[in-house]
RNA sequence: GGGCGGUUAGCUCAGCGGGAGAGCAUCGGCCUUACAAGCCGAGGGCCACUGGUUCGAUCCCAGUACCGCCCACCA
């Protein structure tokens, strides 16, 4: 009969020493290959984790340990599943919160026009030698060092992320601008183009004036903002008629082309086909009826200007109306020849005389100046009427969008609606009504994904453009470059079949000084990790990923870019589940956000709670759902912690000879226990970890300790060899399945308990690698006698220990005698199971009392004779 | 304006056709040889509102209100 062997409590910590057994626990890890990827096993076997690469420039914050846990208990529950599990970690140096920092902190700048200069920040980078740097660096240089700022932050995030006990395989590390993702974007650039997926065009596209640079549908957002209706007299052209527009944007008056109103309208119909002359500068322009005139808006008849928004684009595309852009590049008015074709006048004198004073002033400016003029003029009608209205800006800007017309590249989507809406059906998205967030932007796309931008740092495009004999660049037949050679920088590297020396002169070349909108790079994630195009077979291993973590609002951007990009490269989704976290929220519901200043950082909350507690409070929260910052709950999830060290203590501490479970209350523990894996086992199929540590805990708590543990105590101390042996073999499987169970959220407490016995016991030297539980942890143990005898007998339990609390006497006091009345059905149950209750209440004698009143399942307590204090 | 989610005990949330629940907080009791970082108990709710379906609605349907999010809204 081989025996139990007990541990010796005595030589265990008294508590649970959770910094200490953190880093311990890290590094065995580490030693194990715990989290290693195995590529030599098949690709059904493996689950791949398309992990979302944080931004290393921003500031750490809870928000980051919350969705990282999210993922990181998934992965656990599948590498226990038997799951070969690729689980990496980028970093995301792309764009512009890098560019800034490094900006600042070298006190550099980029121009991609200088030559590299290699091995120009020498190590050490001392303070004299970051003085000695040159103000102004190349494109190359300007990624370098940027490599090594970003390298102290991924630092940061790599402590906590392996503080916190995240699982990744740190073998699979990347970052958005290093050799291979650039390698890859361009790759990508190049498979897009050589299938006729991407164009360039010279047109008006939203513009940011102050980072001077074009921006994607997806960056936009509109705010509102404070305007005011101006109602402009305009003349009608050959009579004497007069008309008022209105417009929020009187500066634009230069930049008028048309006039509009709705062909129903009959206060200007008989206008349709003939000009009108604008005030000031007394342009003629056409007179015209549209569908998109909202007769109820201002006066129902409204300039057309290149461009004041969306609608004037395509008034300007239909109607083939004038170009007269008057804003520059950056938002200021450009000089104009009034009276030269293009822009005709009836007075161009005039019109250059009401134009000069808004040479050079910003939109603003140029408004006060064109109203001031007007209401000179007499052709402002009233004052100004205050408004607030909705405005676009981008993302990261503070002043409103304009639209300029200038050469972008664009990748072909908006023809391709309904394929991608068909990818995002055939993805899982968690939760599932996300995938309406999906849908919603993909059919409301309006324009194609413009991937240039007008910024220095980032992914540049392979491609250069030939200049013709009078030094004009051939946009229509750019230059890509070969795959082989890639990455290449345009603005350094020279195309096939040039000389450097051919540079920027007339027959010669001319590299393409835009890089790649960063989530160019970023919807490679997934390809980037399977070096696709790089390593076939590592690729096929690896593609389509299984999971896709991310946040909601992220879905038009990361998730779209990322599926459309799998679609148009290889004809498939790049994962088959979207899981989504939702949001931390300060205690006045506000999203956590750098910008709000109200982010909690990570680091003390480790100190305080433990990895494990911390991690208890992220898996409480649901896919999807927003959660309030609370550290009471993690208060909980370390007492959680402390109950499993004390509770596996005791249950390891226990001894006797293993010979089976046989005993009535014990089997139908293990029933119950059973019951609980399938329940958690469930859960954790539909990624609801939270559902599964909450019925975990559940049982664990009240189930294991307060009721099973505390009816089998005495026996499994003084019991005889089976009965007793039946107790702890009860106790200790109990035990080994519930750390199982608590393993993906609870990874440090667990593998600790799980080292005094289990780890040899198994041969699992980490639990992390155990199995999860199932049907052969019960195969050998009979199925309980008696359905609900174990719930009898914690009622039973119950009823002695409520009569105790109501005498104010301690549940330990001893019962010389007492009656248990019950129906007669549950004292049957009760019988098998009475000694064990009887043993844990210290009750000395007792006498059944059938009460066919009680309902069955109920037991209550007759006329307790406790054990006097003295006697105790 | 369109779409989505939410509204359940003081707080944070589960439940989703027949019993209203958990943790925290509150109150009372208890040192009980794993754990006082614990244990045993108790109180506390027209399940937002209005209709409908049903023998029966917190749960299903319709609508209203409020909170939040995503998208649209530049004359």
């Amino acid at each position: 009969m081989p025996a139990f062997r007990a541990i010796d409590p005595a030589g265990l910590p008294k508590h649970f020493e959770a910094p200490a057994a953190e880093g311990r626990w890290d590094a065995e890890w580490e030693r194990l290959g715990v989290h290693a990827y195995d590529p030599s096993r098949s690709r059904d076997e493996t689950f791949v984790v398309d992990t979302p690469p944080p931004t290393v420039s921003g500031s750490l914050h809870v928000g980051h340990i919350f969705s990282y846990t999210h993922t990181d208990v998934i992965v656990r529950y599948q590498r226990m599943r038997g799951r070969n599990i690729f689980y990496p970690m980028g970093w995301d140096d792309n764009g512009l919160p890098t560019e800034r920092r490094v900006q600042n902190f070298f006190h550099v700048r980029c121009d991609p026009r200088l030559p590299y200069e290699p091995g120009l920040l020498l190590e050490p980078a001392t303070p004299a030698r970051l003085k000695e740097l040159p103000r102004i660096v190349s494109r190359p240089n300007f990624i370098e060092l940027c490599q090594r700022v970003t390298g102290e932050d991924e630092e940061a995030f790599k402590t906590l992320w392996r503080r916190l006990g995240l699982s990744v395989d740190w073998r699979q590390e990347y970052a958005t601008i290093d050799v291979r993702s650039r390698r890859l974007a361009q790759l990508s650039f190049h498979d897009l183009f050589r299938k006729g997926h991407v164009y360039s065009l010279e047109a008006p596209t939203m513009w940011d004036v102050d980072f001077q640079t074009a921006v994607a549908q997806a960056e936009v957002e509109d705010r509102p903002v404070r305007g005011a209706f101006h109602q402009v007299a305009f003349d009608v052209e050959g009579t004497s008629e007069r008309f008022l527009i209105a417009t929020t944007r009187p500066e634009l008056l230069p930049a008028c082309v048309g006039v509009t109103a709705h062909p129903d309208d009959t206060r200007y119909q008989h206008l349709f086909g003939r000009h009108a002359l604008t005030p000031l500068f007394r342009v003629p322009v056409p007179i015209f009826p549209s569908e998109l005139a909202d007769p109820t808006k201002g006066t129902g008849i409204l300039m057309v200007c290149t461009f004041g928004d969306a609608t004037d684009v395509i008034w300007w595309r239909e109607k083939r109306l004038a170009l007269r852009q008057v804003l520059g590049r950056n938002g200021r008015f450009v000089p104009v020849p009034f009276g030269s074709p293009g822009w005709e006048s009836a007075d161009p004198a005039a019109a250059s005389r009401a134009y000069e004073p808004l040479r050079g002033k910003t939109v603003s400016g140029g408004r006060e100046a064109v109203v001031a003029a007007l209401r000179e003029a007499g052709a402002l009608e009233g004052e100004p009427k205050p408004i607030e209205h909705a405005v676009r800006f981008y993302e990261k800007g503070d002043r409103p969008l304009e639209y300029i017309s200038t050469r972008q590249w664009f990748v072909r989507l908006l023809d391709k609606k309904d394929a991608l809406l068909a990818r995002g059906e055939e993805i899982a998205w968690h939760p599932d009504f996300m995938r309406l967030r999906y849908r919603n932007w993909t059919e409301n796309l309006q324009v194609d994904w413009c991937i240039s931008r007008q910024r220095y740092f980032g992914v540049p495009f392979p491609v250069w453009y030939p200049l013709d004999a009078q030094g004009a660049p051939d946009h229509e037949h750019p230059i890509v470059a070969a795959p082989e050679a890639m990455p290449v920088d345009p603005m350094t590297d020279t195309p096939p079949g040039y000389e450097p020396a051919q540079r920027d002169r007339p027959g010669g070349f001319s590299g393409e000084p835009d890089i790649f909108d960063t989530w160019f790079t970023s919807s490679l994630t997934p390809q980037i990790s399977s070096a696709w195009l790089l390593d076939l077979d590592r690729h096929r291993r690896l593609f389509p990923a299984d999971i896709r973590p991310q946040s909601h609002e992220i879905i038009r951007t990361w998730a779209f870019y990322t599926i459309a990009k799998a679609h148009l490269h290889e004809d498939t989704i790049p994962w088959q589940h979207v899981v989504i976290s939702g949001w931390i929220l300060d205690p006045d519901r506000k999203k956590m956000s750098k910008s709000r200043g109200n982010v909690v950082t990570p680091m003390h909350l480790l100190d305080e709670y433990a990895a494990d507690g911390v991690r208890y409070w992220s898996a409480g929260a649901r896919l999807g759902t927003d959660t309030v910052f609370d550290e009471k709950v993690m208060k909980v999830g370390k007492r959680l912690v402390t109950k499993l060290f004390n509770a596996g203590k005791f249950v390891l501490a226990q001894s006797g000879d293993a010979h089976g479970i046989d005993a009535e209350l014990d089997r139908a523990f293990v029933a119950r226990l059973a019951t609980l894996v399938a329940t958690v086992t469930a859960a954790h199929e539909e990624f609801d970890f939270a559902r599964a540590l909450m019925e975990t805990e559940s049982f664990f708590w009240h189930d294991f300790t307060d009721t099973f543990l505390e009816l089998v105590k005495v026996r499994a101390r003084d019991g005889e060899p089976a009965a007793r042996g039946s107790a702890v073999g009860a106790l200790r499987l109990g035990l080994s399945v519930l750390l199982r169970l608590f393993a993906p959220v609870l990874p440090y407490i667990t593998e600790e308990i799980w080292a005094w016995a289990f780890a040899e016991e198994t041969g699992c030297p980490s639990i992390h690698r155990a199995p999860w539980p199932g049907a052969r942890d019960f195969a050998a143990i009979p199925a309980p006698a008696a359905e609900g005898s174990f719930e009898v007998a914690v009622a039973c339990l119950a009823a002695i220990n409520r009569s105790k609390s109501e005498a104010g006497v301690s549940v330990g006091r001893g019962v010389r005698r007492l009656g248990i009345a019950a129906h007669p059905a549950t004292l049957e149950r009760l019988r098998p199971v009475l000694a064990d209750v009887a043993a844990a209440a210290r009750v000395e004698a007792y006498d059944l009392e059938p009460a066919a009143t009680l309902a069955d399942g109920v037991v209550e307590v007759r006329t307790p004779e406790f054990v006097a204090a003295m006697e105790a």
